[in-house]
DNA sequence: CGGCATGATGTGAGCGTTAACACTGTGCGG
DNA sequence: CCGCACAGTGTTAACGCTCACATCATGCCG
């Protein structure tokens, strides 16, 4: 028996576990029989019982850690299975367990910085549990997408879903899914039902406001973004907050689609407003549009104008000026979600959890008005 | 024979198929039986072919488009389909097809424009030739982390890969991949044995360095990414063969990591120069970073030095100045990607195709000089 | 007007895994 | 020293689907 590959019972009379018990000796298909190295069939649970001399279902025990196998037995399937190459088959996994251990990610235009940056985090926090992940981007929201890209990560059996679709249509389709399939919403608005994920915007915009007028502008402007996302909501609000709590006047907010764009065009008509001297603007992309516009105006920031954005993405420290601005820990929004994605599964009932990140306001020249080490 | 769902009988003796054909009637373990409405266990073809009075595979032709079902049949199924909201089970369907119609993305860092766009497009691509798409981004690039991922992915029985990791350790573990799964590499450098889809970044590259020497810049610096990215080494190679073809002398290219950081660091290196006029960036994020140290040490741009980056991220357009850049189109790498990856599993054989998308010069005002319309 | 191709359906056998149970042989308390 | 718990193993039956084949009417050709 020294050799752990032969069995217990030496070779030439390899695995006599029940004479008729492989099935039909495999691959009635591809000719070939002899299910050995290099057989283009991959290896099956059956092959690497026989070569190990034991049952499939000791096989099997191996590979879930099953605790009663001897060391030994262990040590001889695991050999087995280095031998021939085995893994094991998730269809068929799944099948009888009725679990696919995936997860769907629905999210909106997977190309922005959150959304992608959300995945990201999502998809190791899903790996680290032993998850996998699939993915469906939508580039338009509306119930109709979401609803199929929902359908076809329902055919695909995942065990739960994120919803990364911050937008109020998007939010209402996921709140019209059929029951049964634990889902986690992020950025999905004031608790409509479901689990949900989301950084804190409007402490986030307050604490931006706050630190303008702090710095004596009489009032702070907004660029807002989309009014059907509900974050763009969140930070109008916040900024809100923080203005009347200080008793200034609120001007009226601007609007704009996120998109550096939008920012440069609220930036051209914002900036002959009579004593404009702050601005917060909703997302960074819209705050470098907003600088580049004010820039062509001969508006300086800070000295003229403070500005502030909100994201913190990598490039915000490089804009000019190294833009003041809220950093969203996306990656932590990601292992959040999937931690309650996960208890649901698990729990069954997951209710009306709610993970709230903290912002964090990032100071630099765009507001502090001197160099600061990068 | 009003009611479709009556059957061919009428009522009262649904479904008379062949008395024993139910499997045990279903459900020995939740107990229940009556495998209607509300049942909670999702129902399966069984329970369809019951409703519809045909057999389990009448179903499966149905679902599957089998020419040889009578219309009022199929009509009836459909209606049992929609009546109990079946689904297919997928697992099951893979276990006996050997299919499981899901792709799998390994990419580095998803964060980045590029990776994500990329991961965007191969994701829109796959749904619409009716595939899934799974990922796996790895936060650093080496042996054990590719191949992890890779294992990680054939475990899931993905029928083809798609690397987007760009860099030449990434390029070899693909290579040492056990052949027999489709594989198509994104930016995998040149043709290592198996497709790849690439911009011509030797090309786009060429044409940026060109573009600054018909403004008459005496040479062209270069702040080049990291050596072992694939697609710095081809820009490297096209900034070069442009200097050489126009007989201008070469100078030793910096070295940055594609952050704002390096290209920030690298600006402050490079602005002491003697006679600097015109720079080009690896990519659009360091050519930022380099913007603001240009600024910062009173360099104008382009009055002073041209500047031109790589990429065309969005935000490009908004820099200060706008930058001049080499748009590379993602969403078509993406697209390529999954046409000959399908195409290699299809036909088994994929050989050597080579994908390469065009690259596109952006003039913007880093090197016009003028105010370009936006 | 018989037979045979063809359309429309049903039947049975797997696909590769896990769950449940049946079966051994030890070691230990009574 | 008997039997009983229990670790270690094998056996069997699902899981829900598709494939290959069997079956049954048709309809058309010879």
């Amino acid at each position: 028996m020294a050799n752990p590959l032969t069995g217990p019972s030496g070779p030439g009379d390899r695995a006599v576990v029940g004479g008729s018990t492989d099935p039909a000796d495999r691959a009635p298909h591809r000719g070939g029989g002899r299910a050995a190295h290099m057989s283009h069939r991959p290896a099956v649970m059956a092959d690497v019982a026989r070569l190990a001399g034991v049952s499939h279902q000791t096989v099997s025990r191996v590979l879930n850690q099953h605790p009663s196998v001897r060391p030994a037995t262990r040590e001889r399937v695991l050999a087995a299975i280095q031998a021939v190459d085995y893994r094991r088959n998730s269809a068929a996994r799944a099948l009888v367990t009725r679990r696919s251990h995936t997860i769907g990610v629905v999210s909106f235009d997977t190309t922005l910085y959150g959304p992608a940056s959300t995945l990201y985090g999502v998809e190791q926090a899903a790996r680290q549990a032993g998850y996998f992940v699939t993915v469906a981007s939508v580039k338009t929201i509306n119930r109709r997408t979401v609803h199929e890209a929902l359908d076809r990560l329902a055919e695909q059996a995942v065990e739960g879903l994120i919803v990364i679709a911050p937008q109020r249509e998007a939010a209402e389709a996921v709140a019209e899914l059929p029951r049964g399939l634990p889902v986690v919403a992020v950025e999905g608005g004031s608790g409509p039902g479901f689990p949900v994920v989301c950084v804190d915007q409007a402490e986030g915009a307050r604490q931006v406001t706050r630190h303008m007028l702090d710095l004596g502008a009489p009032t702070v402007w907004h660029i807002a973004g989309p009014v059907d996302w509900l974050e763009a909501e969140s930070r109008v609000q916040g900024w809100q907050d923080a203005l009347v709590a200080a008793g200034v006047p609120v001007p009226e907010p601007l609007r704009g689609d996120w998109s550096p764009a939008s920012g440069y065009g609220a930036g051209r008509r914002i900036s002959g407003q009579d004593g404009l001297r702050a601005v917060f603007v909703a997302n960074d992309q819209m705050a470098l549009g907003l600088l580049r516009a004010f820039h062509e105006r001969g508006i300086r920031v800070p000295d003229d104008v403070l500005v502030a954005g909100f994201d913190d993405v990598p490039e915000a420290a490089y804009f000019t000026p190294p833009l003041t601005t809220v950093r969203q820990d996306f990656t932590a929004v990601g292992r959040r979600s999937i931690d309650l994605l996960l208890r649901q599964i698990a729990d069954g009932a997951g209710g009306d959890d709610r993970a709230v990140v903290a912002p964090r306001l990032i100071v630099r020249q765009s507001t502090a008005g001197r160099e600061v080490p990068l």
